[in-house]
DNA sequence: GCATATTTGTCCGTATGTATA
DNA sequence: CTATACATACGGACAAATATG
């Protein structure tokens, strides 16, 4: 039997940001893998792989279960990002094909918006952001924002307020490439400093009114 | 038997960074996981945390092998550490405990450069920078660095030549150090900018004068 | 506090698929 | 092309740690 390691960790992260495992559930190796038709030892390859990824919570002898980010976590995702996006978009070409993808993103979110479907308007915004860490060209910074927007989706499934999360962010979102099409990078930048903390504030109070540590 | 496995992937990391086996060269399961006192399974877990970490190369079917860089992940881990080190440095406090790190490791290079120590004049120079990048005070973005650190000790192990690697670097150390606390971060910030092309341009000559891509 | 049950950590044996000599 | 070597994946087993009564 072929790469089931490889496909087995996809499924499973997919499954977990997908909220089929809420944050903070245990994963139990026995009842998981009998569900998912692989070997404990196989499971347990993909546990070590998540776990470096963040998305799952490895305490010895204890097992794992789904991460459930704290308030530290998100605070320090949205520092990471504020280190990356914003120079990114600095930086970036306006004729670099993730432009391309920003605009889908976008009207994405747009359409999203009006069928009042929060969940994809939630997942085109990541693909908006996403977009602006590829005007980068840098694997590694790429692979960096995919770990901390996967525990920020985590975030944004314990808060469960969909509406209030994302949607404000798709007219900023359109705001934003506008922004860096006419007046260029630097400014774009600028913009997405002030929308990265405004989006910060957002997680964080619905956070503290969940009374969450 | 308790956590085997953690500590059996930070000594198998340690070992690769220290050079025990070279860049590029195949880690069987059975011979390494007998050597190691380990069973297969045990390994392979260790195997799959260091594959996503970059340090060594999974090839489905084929096992895994050290990483060995090529010049576009040279190219890729400098891009990665313009995005955070200036940044970091640039809204550092000079009060940050880790400025006393970077001064620790500022001396430690200049004496392991009198000994002509070069192994330990790169150690020291590694910690300078990973001080750097505690001033974000950003677990995730430390554990990035940790990582693109690790990837880069593998491609100076291929050019072997570490005096021309870590010496020239040693000064500066020590005046980055000393711009930081007299003139401020942003003026350090600047300063590192050129600091990190120059230190990219030394490893990417060295890297083409072997001839490998 | 103790005894038991559950779960993880680790190992072995084995069958199968894949690549290479 | 066959043969060999090795990685992949599975299932069973037992010890150790943890959780539960």
């Amino acid at each position: 039997m072929p790469d089931v390691e490889d496909t087995l960790t996809n499924a499973l992260r997919r499954r977990i940001i997908d909220g089929e495992f809420a944050p903070g559930t245990r994963l139990s190796e026995i009842s998981l893998a009998e569900k998912l038709g692989v070997s404990r030892n196989t499971l347990r390859e993909a546990f070590r792989v998540l776990a470096e990824q963040g998305l799952i919570e490895h305490v010895p002898h204890r097992g794992v279960s789904v991460a459930s980010p704290t308030v530290a976590d998100v605070v320090d995702i949205y520092r990471a990002r504020r280190y990356v996006e914003p120079a990114a978009l600095a930086a970036g070409s306006p004729l670099h094909p993730a432009v391309t993808a920003m605009r889908e993103a976008v009207e994405l979110g747009e359409t999203s918006l009006e069928a009042r479907d929060w969940r994809t308007v939630g997942t085109a915004n990541m693909a908006f952001h996403d977009a602006i860490v590829a005007l980068a060209d840098s694997p590694r910074l790429e692979r960096l924002f995919r770990d901390i927007a996967a525990e920020l989706r985590l975030a944004f499934l314990e808060i469960d307020n969909p509406e209030a999360l994302h949607a404000p962010f798709v007219t900023r979102n359109r705001s934003l490439l506008e922004t860096f099409l006419e007046q260029g990078g630097p400014a774009a930048a600028e913009e997405l400093r002030g929308y990265l903390i405004l989006s910060e504030q957002t997680v964080l109070g619905a956070f503290t009114r969940l009374r969450r540590g």
